[in-house]
DNA sequence: CAGTGGTCTAGACCACTGG
DNA sequence: CAGTGGTCTAGACCACTGC
C-alpha cells in the first residue's frame, strides 16, 4: 500500500521556504509519517470535528482515511494520549479528553489537603466576588497575547473547603472568545470551570504554566481569605493554553497553605 | 520463535497467592510480555549491571537475550525512556540516564530566575553550613522509611546566585547508604549533588515528591538568606526515591522568591 | 458475537553516528 | 562502512466492552 502522504512533505515545505529566502538548508527537518498523521488529527481536534467526550473514529477507520497502516495511526494516537489530548479505552474506543471527567479535575489544581486524598473534601464552595469587563493593561495583554487596551473579562472568586476560604483567584479571559459569559452561568455551573469553557465556548485548555512565589497577604486579600495582614500566601500565576498553544486564560491565585499544600511530582 | 517467558507468569504468581489466601481471583492481572521485559531491564538497572552514563546492550542483543522480538524490547525501552530512566540516542545506543548530564540538572530544580533562561546565571555557589550525624526523629524516620533513632546524615547548605543567597536547604540521608560521605567530598565535587550520589554511593534518584507552602522566615533562616524576619519564603519539602521507590533523601528547602520563582508546567 | 484497542512478530528500509 | 535506533507495514492473535 502506498501512502497518500509524502514522508517528506513537511521537509519539502521547510526546504523550499529556506531556499526561497536564500538560506542554505540548515536542517533537513525529516518528519515521520506518524507525525504528519498526528498533525492531521490535531487539526481535526482544533476544528472540533470531534468534540470533547466524543469518540474519534477507530484506528482502522483512520488508517483507511489516511491511507496508512494501523500501526502508524496507532503511534500518532499514542503520542496524543500521552499529551492528555485523547483517552484510550480498551474495547470501547478512543475519546477526546475533557475536563468534565473526575480523574482530570486534579491535574490542574495542585493544592491538596495536608491530610486525606486530593478529592476527599467534597465539592469546593465557589463564591464569585466580582465579574467585570476591563481593558487589558500591558501585563495582562502580554500574558494573553492581546494588545494593551483590548477587552477582557475579569472574574474574582473565592474557593472554600469545609467552610474555610482557601483560594482567592483573579481570572482574565479574552472577551472576544468568551462573548456572552455571565455571572449566572459561572455561578450555577456544576463541575470544573474548564468544562464550562468546553461546552459553552468551545475552548479546551490543554496545558498551563504556573509561576509560584511566596507573598504577604495585602490589598484586601487578607480579608477575603480571613487571615492576618502579611500572612505568607502562595502566589500562583497561571497561563492556560488551548490546542495550538494559544493563551486563553490568565489566572492569579493566592493560596492559604496552613491546612493545604501545593503538591508536585518530579521525574 | 517461542518466547522463553510466559505471558502469564506474573499473573500466575498473583493468582496462586490469591488462591492460597482463599481469595476468589479478583483480577486476572494480565501482564504483557513487554512489561515483563521492562521489569527485567529494571532489575538489571537496580543491580547496576549497567551504570549511569553507560550504554545498555542494543535492542537486537536484548531481543536475543530475552528470546523476544526487537519490537517487544523496543516497547519496554520506550516506557523506561519515557520515565527518564533510559536515554535513547539514535545511531549511538541506549544509555542509563544520569544526573551528570546538563539537560537533566533542571528537572529537579524548579526555581528559575524571573529574567533569563534557567541556566543563565552560571554555576550556583554552594556553601555548606553544617554537616553532622543525627538520629532520626519521628518525622524524618517516617519520610525516609527508617525507624525513629536510626542514624542519618544531616547537611545544611546555602545556594547563592550572583552573590545573593537564594536557597537554604536541610538534607537528611540514611547513614547506612551514605557511609563515608564527608564535607570535603560534598564541597569539592563539581556538578549536581545527585551525580555525586550516583558515582560514590551507587544511589540513583529517579523521582521525587515536593510539598510546597508559604512560610515566614524564622529560626535564623532569615539571617542565612539575608532577608528580614518574617519575610515570606517558599517552603519546599522533597522526598527523593531510587529505582524501587525507596526513599533515600529528605530535603527541606527555603526559597527566596523576590528574584526567582518556582516554575511548573501542567498538562 | 462483532468491534474496539492492545500485544507480538518478522521483515524491509531509513536516519544517524563514528571509525 | 557497519552498527545503532527510528519508521512503516502486514498479519495474527489476545483482552475488553456491549449488544
Amino acid at each position: 500500500m502506498r501512502p497518500a502522504l509524502s514522508i517528506h512533505s513537511e521537509a519539502a515545505v521547510l526546504a523550499s521556504s529556506a531556499g526561497a529566502l536564500g538560506g542554505n538548508s540548515p536542517t533537513p527537518a525529516f518528519s515521520p509519517l506518524y507525525q504528519q498523521i498526528k498533525g492531521l488529527i490535531l487539526q481535526s481536534l482544533r476544528e472540533t470535528e470531534w468534540r470533547p467526550g466524543e469518540a474519534i473514529p477507530s484506528e482502522m477507520e483512520l488508517a483507511a482515511r489516511f491511507k496508512v497502516s494501523q500501526g502508524t495511526v496507532r503511534k500518532a494516537i499514542d503520542e496524543l494520549a500521552a499529551e492528555n489530548l485523547l483517552v484510550r479505552r480498551q474495547g470501547k474506543g478512543t475519546f477526546v479528553a475533557t475536563h468534565a471527567e473526575q480523574n482530570v479535575q486534579f491535574r490542574f489544581l495542585k493544592l491538596v489537603p495536608d491530610r486525606g486524598a486530593p478529592g476527599s473534601e467534597g465539592r469546593a464552595q465557589r463564591d464569585i466576588i466580582e465579574f467585570k469587563r476591563v481593558r487589558a493593561n500591558a501585563d495582562i495583554a502580554r500574558a494573553l497575547a492581546l494588545r494593551t487596551g483590548d477587552a477582557t473579562l475579569q472574574i474574582r472568586r473565592v474557593l472554600s473547603f469545609g467552610g474555610t476560604p482557601t483560594i482567592l483567584e483573579d481570572i482574565w479571559l479574552p472577551a472576544v472568545a468568551f462573548k456572552g459569559l455571565t455571572v449566572e452561568q459561572l455561578a450555577s455551573f456544576q463541575g470544573p470551570t474548564y468544562a464550562l469553557f468546553e461546552t459553552q465556548f468551545n475552548v479546551r485548555m490543554v496545558r498551563a504554566e504556573e509561576k509560584i512565589r511566596a507573598e504577604p497577604a495585602t490589598n484586601g486579600h487578607e480579608k477575603l481569605l480571613k487571615v492576618e495582614l502579611m500572612t505568607p500566601l502562595l502566589s500562583v500565576e497561571r497561563i492556560a493554553y488551548t490546542y495550538k498553544d494559544v493563551p486563553m486564560e490568565l489566572r492569579r491565585g493566592y493560596y492559604r497553605t496552613d491546612t493545604h499544600h501545593y503538591q508536585n511530582n518530579l521525574s
